[in-house]
DNA sequence: AAATTCATCAACCGCAAGTTA
DNA sequence: TTAACTTGCGGTTGATGAATT
């Protein structure tokens, strides 16, 4: 599959459009209509790329064209499809006669974008926004050189540190899976996204076995996993608030107050016996991991997430 | 009044899929 | 079958005008 050369290669005009070209596209369109625009320009006397006459035609020129603000209508329109099938424009503008996919993206950028934000609803998962202070809190905390001096030296700073590096990591962990459970996409089969076999692989990995066993697919897949997750999180913050964390001017970085407003998941039921889950996980070794499933992207990320030399770029990779 | 920042949107770029020879 | 060509898409840029300092 060739590139075709770019309009700077050809040595075409590119830059506005003067009433003038635009006439001479138009002209040539009602007589042979759109298309062809390889040919088009050379045709009609244009010194412009094909490409530059297509999208002057589809986004401008182009008479079924509606200009003017969006309605309330379309708006919603525009974010309950954008909720289902993302940043897919030319579908969405299909779904809006008169309204072309670079308006509607503009649109979207320039306003519903910020709109929802403002409402405290994440642009990208139409789900309301985890507030990440917690995370940067921590991020700046083990980043700042002189933190294991900060602590006494004979105490236990570097297993707080530990514990709330692990908070972090599940937190994240947490908000995965509840997004994996609580997914509102009519068309994701949970099953083809992980796979069985992954099921059978977290569930090992949860219950420290190395076996592939086949696991029936619960009604909501990693609801064991998220709330054996949330009570062993909860432990952990318990370690780390019980503890007063200071910064170099001795200003506290993390309080119960803060992380419990401002990490708003709701409580899930325990299932699984506290006890045995924190004592599995930290026990269990998640290097059988495949490496070859089709989701493995996913599960070098849990890799990484659980590995405690990487976990330190993994991190940083993540906030930044 | 001038300088700076911000918001908007038309237009461009690169990529990938589809089509053609 | 394959390579060249065409088209469409989504991300990004930059010119412009409005708002703010």
């Amino acid at each position: 599959m060739g590139r075709s050369p770019s309009c700077a290669e050809k040595g075409v005009k590119k830059g506005p459009w003067t009433p003038e070209e635009d006439q001479k596209l138009i002209d040539y369109i009602q007589d042979h209509g759109p298309g062809r625009w390889q040919s088009l320009p050379r045709n009609a006397g244009l010194n412009r790329c094909g490409k530059s006459c297509r999208l002057r035609w589809t986004n401008y020129l182009r008479p079924d064209i509606k200009r003017g603000k969006f309605s309330d209508e379309e708006e919603q329109v525009i974010v309950n499809l954008h909720s289902v099938i993302g940043n897919k424009w030319s579908k969405i503008a299909s779904k809006l006669p008169g309204r072309t996919d670079n308006e509607i993206k503009n649109f979207w950028n320039t306003h519903l974008r910020k709109k929802l934000l403002h409402d405290g609803i994440d642009p990208r998962t139409h789900r309301p926004v985890y507030d990440l202070n917690l995370l940067l809190n921590l991020s700046q905390l083990l980043s700042t050189p002189n933190f294991s001096n900060l602590m006494n030296p004979w105490g236990n700073a570097l297993k707080l540190q530990t514990d709330a590096t692990h908070l972090s990591q599940i937190e994240l962990l947490k908000s995965i899976l509840q997004f994996i459970n609580t997914s509102p996409l009519p068309n994701i089969d949970q099953t083809s996204f992980l796979g069985l076999q992954n099921y059978a692989q977290i569930d090992g990995f949860l219950h420290g076995t190395n076996t592939l066993h086949t696991v029936d697919q619960p009604q909501e897949p990693f609801h064991g996993y998220s709330t054996a997750i949330t009570s062993y999180s909860q432990a952990l913050f318990e370690r780390v608030s019980s503890q007063e964390v200071l910064n170099a001017n001795g200003n506290s970085l993390i309080s119960t107050g803060d992380y419990q407003t401002e990490c708003p998941l709701p409580a899930l039921v325990l299932d699984t016996p506290e006890s045995t889950i924190v004592n599995q996980m930290e026990n269990t070794e998640p290097a059988y991991i495949s490496a070859h499933s089709p989701t493995s992207n996913f599960f070098e990320d849990w890799e990484k997430l659980l590995d405690g030399e990487a976990s330190s770029s993994f991190w940083k990779d993540i906030i930044d």
